[in-house]
Order: C-alpha cells, then structure tokens, then sequence
RNA sequence: GGGCGGUUAGCUCAGUUGGCCAGAGCGCCUGCCUUACACGCAGGAUGUCACAGGUUCAAGUCCUGUACCGCCCA
C-alpha cells in the first residue's frame, strides 16, 4: 500500500479526499452541547459579494481557520460561523456597470424591485463562488449555518435593532454634505472618491464692503476672497477671517454686498480661517487672504462653519452640477436680477468662467494664481465630486440611554465627552477595562481615538440594495379636519387616535412606534414617521400604502378591491374599516426609499447570524464569541460598530480579542488591485501549488507587522492560461513535498508495527533526542498559538521537522527498521561499529509512527489536507501510536477532530540535545573538508578526534551514529589524540577533528587560514570586553563568566590552529 | 494636517525583557539523480542592521532628531 503514494505530493487528490472525511463526519458542525465543553466562536468577516476573495482574504480567513482547527483539536466546542454581506453600494455599481455594458441600460430603466432582482441575481452567484473559494482554501466552516446579511434572520435583527435605536430616540433625520456625482447623480461613499491632483487656480475675488473703513489710516472698501471653485459663490452667506488677524478688530461684524447676487453677508470670525503668510511653506497661508468665502453648502469646512455661526445654508445648484434656483436658493425671489438669471441652467464649470469673466469686466478680479491641489472625483463617472446637501437619518451616538445607565452606569467616561450608556461609551469602555484586546496593541489607539472623536453615524444610503429604512412617513391634511377643529394640538390629537385604531385593530401597536408630532411639512398638514418592527406590521403599512394610491387612482377599481378583501382576510374587517378612516385623511404615505448603510448589518453580524433577538441555545452557548480576525481599515468602520451593537442589544461584547492581520502587496510595496493587475487569484494559487502551500506561505509571512510583501510573478498553467502566482508560494509547496515525502518514508518503515514491542528502556540516544525535540516543539507552537502568533509556531515545526526529524532523525533510524541484518550486510553496511540490534526495529517504529503523528497534529491547524492525508494512511498502517509509559494517544479517526498535542515535559533532555550536538558538529566538520578537499561521499574515512575526557567518552559510545551518517570506517576520541600525517584538521567548540588522508595542502591551508582569521576576531572582541574595567564591575555576572569562557576558549582554539598551520608547513 | 507603521544579505522577512564576531527561506557558487524527497541532499559565500546624535560596561534592540516608503483618519 505504501508503494502506491506518488513520489511528488499531488494536492488535489488528497484535497479531495480529506474535503469528504470532513463532509462525512460533519466535523465543523457545533451545537451547544449543555456546557459540557468549553464553547470557542469566530464569526467571518462575511466577504462582500461584489465580487470574488482575493489573496488578502486566503490570509484573513487562513489565520481564522488555524485559530479554529486548533481550537478543535484542544477539545473546545467550536464554531465558525460563515457567511456574506450584500455590501450595498459596491455591488449596487458592480451590477449597474455590467447592466449598461451589456444591455446599455441604466438602473432608472428598471423597477425597483426588478433591479433589486437582478443584484440579486448577482449575489446568488457571487455567493457560491465565494463559499466554494473558502472550501477549496481548507475553512473548517459550519457550512449549515452560512447567512448572508439580507437574509431573513440577519434581516430580522436589523429591523428589532433598528426599531430598539428608534424607540429609544436615538435615531433622527438631519442635513449633511455628501459626495454627490453631478454625471450619475449618485451619492458616494468616501472611499470611493478618488483624489487627484489637479492644475487649478486661485482667484481673488473683490467683495465689496456696505460700508468703506478705515484700517490704520487706510480706506478700505472691499476684501478680498481668494477661492478654487469661484461658482459657489452664489451660494456664499458669509465672509470669515481669524480672530487673530489685525484687521478682524475692525471688519468682523460689518457686512459686504456679494457680487452678482447683491446678498448682503456678514464678515465672521473664525479660526479655521489660515492667516495669510506670502513667505509660509504651508500653501494654505501661502495664497491666504485672510478672508474666506463661506459657502455652507457646497464645502465641508464651510458647513462646519456654517453650524459655528448659524449661518443661512442657500444651495444654488441642481443635481446634475448646473446652477439652479430651485434646490434651496431660498433668497431667490428677493435676488433676482438679470446678471444672476443668465447663470441659471449653466453647467458649474461654464458658470465658473461666467462668473470670473464678470468679475474681470466688473474690476473686481484682483489677481488669478495657478496653483495644484487635491480635488475629489467619482471613481465611477471620474468627474469631480460636488459636495451636495441632502437629508439624512443618523443614529445619535454620544446621547445618554437611560434605561442602560443600570448596566453600563452613567456620566461620562474620564477625559472624553463620551457618556458611559451612549453607543460610543459601550464601545469604548470595554476596551479602557481591559476586556477588549485588540493584537498586536498598538491598534487599540486608532479604536480609541476613533470613538473618543465620533460623530453621529449616518445610516441612509441612496441605494435600492440593502435594507430599506423601515419607516413610513404619514402627511395628513389639515384640510380635512378646519370645520372640526381649531387648534394644532386639536388635529393631532385626532390623527394620533385615527392611527391608534388602526393600529390596534391590525393587532401590531407593539411592533410600531411612531415620532411625536412636530414637523410640519408645508401649510396644510403635518407629518409623523413610523418605525414597524414586525413584518406583519410593515405588511399593514405597505398595504395601506397601495390602497392610498389606489384610491387617488381611481381607474383601477377591480385592483382597489381586491386590496381591500386581502387587506380584511390579512388583518380584519375592522382593521379594515379603521384604515379606510384613515386613508381618508392622509396626503401621502409612504415608505422610506433609503437603505441602511451596509455597516449597520455589518454591526449585528455577531449575533444576527446566531438568530437573536430571538433567545435559543445557539445564541446563549456561542455569543459572546472569543475572537474577531480582521484587517486593519476596518477597525472603525466595523470592529467599533460591532462592539457598540454587540453591547446594546445582546448586552455584552461579541468577543475578547481582535487580531489585526497585515495587508498584503505586491513586491515594490503597492496594494494589490484589479486596476494595476497585480492581484493573485486564490483559486490560481491553489491550483498550482496546492491549498495546503498557500496557508502554509501565507501563515508564515504573518508576522505583527502591517504590510507583507509578496513578489508577484506570470505563471504559464497546464492549461495554458497566464496567470499571476508569486515564487513565495514554493516555499509551502517544498515543506508540503517534503512532508509528503518523509511521511512517505515512514510509512514504507511502519508496516506490521509491533505496538507492544515497544520497551521505553530500550530507547536509543536519537529515540531520546528526537522525543526532547519534539518536546520543545509542542510547547512552543503551543504557545505560539496562544499567543496569536502564526509566523513563530510555523517556523518551530519547519525547523523541528526537516533539520531535526529528516535531516537526522530519519537516517539514523533507517538502519535500525531495515529488514535484516542480512540485507544490511549485502548493502554493504559491514562496519562492526555500526551494530544492528534486531530488537531496535520496534523501538525505532513507535518512535516515529509517534513522532509522525505528533508532527501531523501540530502542522494540521496551518495544512490542513495533506496532514489529514496522511493521518488517514497513518491510521491504516499503524492505528495504535502511543508510547507505553511515556506519552498515551487516544484514537481519533479523523485528524480534524483528534487531541492537540500534550506538553510533556518528562521528554525535555537537555544532556542529551547537547550530547548530539557535538556529534553534528563532528559530521559537519567531516562534512565540510569531505567537501573542500574533494573526497568523494563514497569514501569511507577514517577520523579521530582531540577533546577532553568526558567528551570523548560521549563521542566514542556514540561512535556509531558517527561512522552511519558521515561514512567513516574508523572513529575514536580521546584527550590526546595526535594529529596524523596528512590529515585534514577542524576545530569547534572544545574538540579537534582529524580526517586522515585528507592530503589537499592548498585547500587545507586555506581553510585553516580562514578559520585562524575568524578566531581571531571573536578573540579580539572578547579580549576588549575582558580588559574593560566597567565590564567586569557592571555588567551582570553570568555574562562576565560567559565571556571569560569564551575567552579561555578562543584561546585553546587559536593556539590549536596554529599548531596546526605550523605542521602544515613543515 | 493628525495618528500608526516600516527601512536588517541580491529578494522576501525573523530578531522576545539591551548580552549577537547578526539569522531563515529564496536566489547565487561548488559537489551530488546516496534505494523518502532534484519541490531534493551535502557544503560555501554574502550585511556601515536607512542616516545623525544620545543613554549604557554593552544598542539591530532604548531615547531624540533627519530622510525616504507605506497605511489609516480628517
């Protein structure tokens, strides 16, 4: 059987075959088990299905997956929970481009819900892709409780949380700048605003004063504005200069007369204005005036201006980026006149020349200026993004939540403004209290200053996809009620009983909560919003919706009807009849069109997807989660977001550690991206090295820095297609080889394994050595593991595994396996120095089907298919593994469920590590002259060797290992071994190593030339610390002693290589 | 503008609390198809630890400053 194993380790086969042992088993399958094990929860950073993973997320979800498997195997109930977000704008554009390129149509051409469809059509796609690219990387997934953040569970806790924030009143509507793109007429989130540098001006424009004054004895009649984007000065409401400017004393408080607009406004003081400073090397005060147009709603520094000072916000432009009277230029009726009017209609970029061209004529354009600076454009259209004013719903995250001050406490959190009991206190405490980690440390600041400086989050987006607002908002006509009644508070009092019935009625009262009263939205009626919670609520609504239009379209009588039955059989003839009352007086009903950010789902991941508000076992055994893995941009947007929810509505963090993992670029230090075509497709990874060799290189490059690089190279594949791989990744497919390999070996040895022929007496020194090395071993990836450490872990194996177990465990057991002593007789192993002991061969065997297997559970959490692999085989060859009176296993038929290695600190062997340390050194110096003089590897040689008593007792009862693997005929030590004629002479640590007949002269003084040289230098630094009084005085004794044996050392060496040059010459 | 990183061999990176004549893998040079592995074995060469100061008996490691590269937030 073991013949059948490829020479060279084939992913793929043995990919597919661990994917179905795990299937079968349905081993990453949790469910709470009572308490009885310790519960361990990660949930996925749920991919976006905008589009497929990339490497960064292979890395991302690696690390997840070594954290999980690990987890598992230290016996933990462990779940990982998986899924994917609809990542609402990113995916909307996504669908929206490939809609206009392939059928040339724009979203506007399509009903809401038959867009939604087709993005959907998208996601469903996008979503199995994403899901089988986690599966072919290894994620021990629980596959059975995969969600997606539009589903109807997360879709749940986004409407119960929604309605808890609304209810709570920290949910309102407010104005805000957003990025508008003029060409698409969309709103853009930040990050998809491209900055670039643009050759633009400065003008200098003249506003000119109501009023002339007098500045030290200077008339001045106007003041000059310096600005990049002179169209918006018809939307200008303020001049502002620093309070620390000379002249503010006497201009702040009077008023100009704007150019154009004829709108007298007010000269302000402010700080933010950057005072003017020809000679500055900031470009700010460079070009400054000291006087800054104020225009609050085209510019973000001018809206916060605009807030400071409350002052009037006239918005002159429309949509589509051309100036218009009838967006909010709410002074029009009064401006009016012929210079103003000619600009209406023109696009924003004819009106800046318009307006400057005027300027000029007028003699109010002081000076032009070229000047670069950074200007916003639409990654999508590429035009330049116009800072629009618009509505927007906001959760209040600094305002105090009573009913939590219980819990959570009250006041605010030292030196911050943050209440303890408001969103961003839930936050931010847990991590001043050292409950919240963030790994490595240094990312707790950008989490703290974050929330110790946010602002209100708003939570609209201008999208179809995503979750839609769930509020109506209710107008009823005053009209319908003068004859009745007098007073305001008279009609409200009646709308709020109408909607009461109704409300009552339709059995929903609990699952809705409505605003007060207030806003009045023109002269004739009043407006109230309403949040429904429950689908049967919003049901109700939306249906009461469709029979206020149907009623105002009354060519549709037969549909109006049928409304109306499904609305009595739905609810009840009375509901019915209260919502016709309704209906009556209602100007307009209507559902929010917005949708929520996508990070408000986002937020609720961690206990959405475990099914809450509703309480069940799932959610009370895996939430709190232990661990969230993430990228660093992320911490603000999400991580911050998801500890505030976690904490408010399911009342405690959603887990104790963040581990923040690098990003990954290209090899000159540039982001991977699809645009520079410098990304590496997994799936293109896996196919070619092996999924196995991507975790294994990818894990092995997660240090705690923040970037890793990865040289990317063009990769002709069996198929024909190029693509890009990096020549990082032959690092894991040569360790996955390897392990194949000596794995392939082994198994070659284990067949018929006698378990009980095992006797712990009889263990040979490489026996002992090895199980002290793999001692070490476990304690340190086991500690690795702990501490969040992938790189360190990773290496201990590496090292453990090819330089101690191949490189020399390996070949010094292959004698003592080999069949006979016949057979070692006819492959020529004669020397009696090299004795065989037939009762070795199951000592040897235990020991490595032991350490094999120790090994393949060590390596599992980081490969995960090939160590199953082989496990599987292992089992077959030789299922019982322990070592009798020295270390017990346990069976486990799958290597994905079996026990964690145990430390075992009986194994620890320092004497012994040391005592083959000085044999390697021996083989190493035969090795390297072997090698300098050209003596063939065949060459049987004959070596002595020079050390003290002790040393050499050591080295002559380990002659054997010695004659083995570096192919002597001869070996003896002894502390006054000569140094024959002709021989070849190595010094290291307290030993001279003599190979006779080694007779290169040339090479042999070269080298000992070379190594006098090297000795001296080490001397030479010894002897300066030695001689340095300070040295000995201060530094800490065991040093000192160090130093002086390394002193006494060099010098014994010294004197022995110039013996040594010395004879060579004679 | 604010914050956080990085700069160590040709390349990609380790280097824990200062004790190091500075390490790994890849690449390079030499020799090997040695019956597990040429995706391998054995051996070898390679560094002003970005720069300038400082603290210390001792600095890649700690402090200050400079330069360059990158990221995040405004």
């Amino acid at each position: 059987m073991a013949e059948e194993l490829s020479k060279v380790y084939e992913p793929k086969n043995i990919e597919q075959q661990a994917a179905q042992i795990w299937a079968a088993g349905n081993y990453f399958h949790a469910e709470p088990d009572g308490a009885k094990r310790k519960p361990y929860t990660i949930v996925i950073p749920p991919p976006n299905v905008t589009a497929a993973l990339h490497l960064g997320h292979a890395l991302n979800n690696t690390l997840q997956d070594i954290l999980i498997r690990y987890h598992r195997m230290l016996g933990l109930n462990t779940l990982w929970m998986p899924g994917t977000d609809h990542a609402g704008i990113a995916t909307q554009t996504v669908v929206e481009k490939r809609i206009l390129a392939e059928e040339g149509k724009k979203r506007t051409d399509f009903k809401r819900d038959e867009f939604v469809a087709r993005v959907q059509a998208w996601k469903d796609e996008y979503e199995v892709r994403i899901i089988e690219q986690l599966k072919a990387m290894g994620c021990s997934c629980d596959w059975q409780r995969t969600r997606f953040t539009m589903d109807e569970t997360c879709a749940k806790a986004v409407r119960a949380t929604f309605f808890k924030l609304f209810k709570d009143g920290l949910i309102y509507r407010g104005k805000r700048l957003v990025n508008w793109d003029p060409a698409t007429q969309t709103v853009l989130a930040d990050d998809e605003v491209e900055h670039e540098t643009i050759q633009g001006n400065f003008w200098y424009l003249r506003y000119p004063l109501t009023e002339p004054v007098i500045v030290d004895g200077k008339r001045i009649e106007y003041v000059t504005v310096a600005t990049t984007r002179p169209e918006t000065m018809l939307g200008d409401t303020a001049v502002a200069m620093n309070p620390g400017d000379p002249r503010a004393k006497v201009l702040v408080g009077k008023s100009v007369r704007l150019p154009i607009v004829g709108r007298i406004i007010p000269i302000i003081a402010d700080e933010h204005v950057v005072l003017p400073n020809p000679n500055s090397e900031d470009e700010k005060a460079k070009f400054s005036t000291g006087f800054l147009k104020v225009t609050p709603a085209h510019d973000p520094d001018d809206w916060a201006i605009g807030q400071r000072h409350k002052l009037e916000v006239i918005n002159v432009m429309a949509p589509d980026g051309s100036i218009s009277d009838k967006f909010g230029w709410t002074d029009w009726e009064q401006i009016k006149n012929p210079d103003a009017e000619n600009l209406l209609g023109m696009d924003r970029f004819e009106a800046r020349e318009a307006i400057v061209e005027w300027f000029r004529e007028e003699g109010l354009l002081e000076e032009v200026r070229p000047y670069a600076h950074e200007v916003g454009h639409s990654y999508r259209s590429h035009v330049p993004i116009e800072p629009y004013l618009s509505d927007q719903w906001y959760i209040a995250v600094k305002k105090p939540i009573d009913h939590l001050a219980k819990k959570f406490g009250t006041g605010l959190i030292e030196e911050t403004d943050v209440p303890v009991n408001s969103l961003a206190g839930l936050a931010l405490k847990p991590l001043l209290d050292g409950r919240l980690k963030f790994i490595p440390e240094r990312y707790a600041k950008t989490y703290q200053a974050w929330l110790e400086n946010l602002r209100d989050w708003p939570i609209s987006r201008q999208l179809w996809w995503g979750h839609q607002i769930p509020v109506w908002s209710l107008a009823f006509n005053t009209a319908h009620f003068q004859s009745e009644h007098e007073t305001d508070d008279a009609y409200k009092k009646e709308y709020l009983k109408l909607l009461d019935d109704f409300l009552v009625s339709c059995k929903i009262e609990n699952d809705v909560h409505h605003e007060d009263f207030g806003e009045i939205l023109d002269y004739s009626s009043f407006a109230l919003r309403i949040c429904a919670q429950s689908p049967k609520a919003q049901e109700a609504l939306n249906l009461l919706v469709k029979m206020s239009l149907g009623m105002k379209r009354v060519k549709n009588r037969n549909e109006d009807k049928e409304l109306k039955s499904t609305f009595a059989n739905k609810f009840s003839t009375d509901a019915l009849e209260n919502a016709l009352k309704l209906k009556v007086k209602l100007v307009s009903l209507k559902q929010d069109e917005d949708v929520l950010d996508t990070w408000f789902s986002s937020a609720l991941w961690p206990f959405s997807t475990l099914g809450w508000p509703d309480e069940s076992p799932v959610l009370k055994t895996f939430y709190p989660g232990d661990v969230l893995c993430t990228a660093r941009e992320i911490i603000t947007l999400w991580v911050s977001r998801m500890v505030m929810m976690g904490q408010y509505c399911a009342g405690d963090i959603p887990f104790k550690d963040v581990y923040i993992h690098a990003m990954i670029q290209d090899g000159e230090g540039r982001k991977m991206s699809k645009s520079l075509g410098n990304g590496i497709d997994p799936l293109v990874a896996i196919n070619s090295h092996g999924a196995d060799a991507m975790r294994f290189t990818l894990a092995s490059m997660a240090t705690d820095t923040q970037d890793i690089r990865m040289p990317v190279a063009q990769m002709t594949l069996p198929d024909g297609r190029v693509e890009n791989t990096s020549p990082k990744l032959d690092v894991g497919r040569n360790f996955c080889n390897k392990l194949w390999n000596a794995s392939r070996f082994a198994m070659m040895n284990l067949e018929g394994t006698d378990h009980a022929g095992f006797d712990k007496n009889k263990l040979a020194i490489t026996d002992k050595w090895i199980l002290s090395r793999l001692a070490r071993t476990i304690s340190e990836v086991t500690a690795g593991l702990d501490a969040f450490k992938y790189n360190e872990p990773l290496n201990a194996i590496y090292k453990f595994f090819w330089n101690d177990f191949c490189d020399w465990y390996l070949e010094w057991a292959k004698p003592r396996m080999s069949a006979s002593p016949t057979a070692r007789a006819e492959a020529g192993e004669t020397s009696p120095l090299c004795g065989f002991d037939a009762s070795q061969k199951p000592i040897a065997q235990n020991v490595l089907a032991f350490v094999l297997d120790q090994t393949l559970r060590l390596l599992h959490p980081f490969v995960p298919f090939i160590t199953e692999g082989i496990f599987q085989k292992l089992n077959e060859l030789a299922p019982a593994r322990g070592l009798k009176g020295i270390a017990e296993l346990k069976d486990a038929k799958a290597l994905v469920i079996a026990d964690w290695p145990k430390r075992i600190d009986t194994l620890f062997n320092e004497q012994i590590e040391q005592q083959i340390d000085n044999i390697q050194t021996v083989v190493r110096c035969v090795r390297d002259i072997r090698s300098r003089c050209n003596i063939p590897p065949s060459a049987k040689l004959i070596v002595s060797v020079n050390a003290p008593q002790d040393l050499s007792g050591i080295l002559n009862s380990d002659a054997g290992l010695l004659c083995q693997i570096a192919n002597l005929k001869e070996f003896s030590a002894s502390l006054s071994a000569p140094k024959p004629k002709n021989a070849a002479a190595a010094i290291a640590g307290q030993m001279q190593i003599y190979v006779h007949d080694a007779i290169d002269v040339v090479a042999e003084r070269k080298r000992l030339t070379k190594q006098k040289e090297q000795i001296e230098g080490a001397k030479k630094s010894v002897e300066a610390k030695l001689a340095n009084e300070n040295f000995i005085a201060r530094a800490k004794p065991e040093v000192v002693a160090q130093t002086k044996e390394k002193m006494a050392e060099y010098t014994e060496q010294l004197k022995a290589v110039e013996k040594h040059l010395a004879e060579l010459i004679d």
